[in-house]
DNA sequence: CTCGTGACTCCCG
DNA sequence: TCGGGAGCCACGA
């Protein structure tokens, strides 16, 4: 438990297996600030293609994309979907359906 | 080294 | 019920 935040967030982000989400309070929380929500979206930010993490299985609080439409939503929304993930009317997913229970993996 | 910003979340009015 | 403000920390310039 000595690595840094931002170590631990990018090896939570990589343990996301295919077809979960996780929300980015939840991920900072994991990686031992849960107030860091905005920190794991700026590391994702820089450093999801160097380290190719799963930046589209990370999405906000209410389940929904945080991208605006166009800003890298449907982008999102297409890989989601290609890992069996649907989306509700409103562009928000099943939280309790998809959210990885990262919590049991410690 | 310092400053600014950000794909969030929670609390209070 | 809904809106606004504050808190938090890392990365880039």
């Amino acid at each position: 438990m000595t690595e840094i935040f931002t170590t631990r967030v990018r090896d939570i982000i990589s343990s996301i297996p295919p077809g979960r989400v996780m929300t980015y309070g939840l991920v900072a929380s994991r990686a031992g600030n849960r107030s860091g929500a905005r920190q794991v979206a700026r590391i994702l930010h820089s450093s999801s293609e160097k380290y190719d993490l799963p930046w589209h299985r990370v999405m906000n609080r209410d389940g929904k994309i945080s991208l605006p439409r166009g800003g890298g939503y449907e982008q999102q929304k297409e890989l989601l979907e290609q890992e069996g993930i649907v989306f509700g009317g409103n562009g928000c997913i099943d939280l309790e359906e998809y959210l990885w229970p990262a919590n049991n993996c410690f």
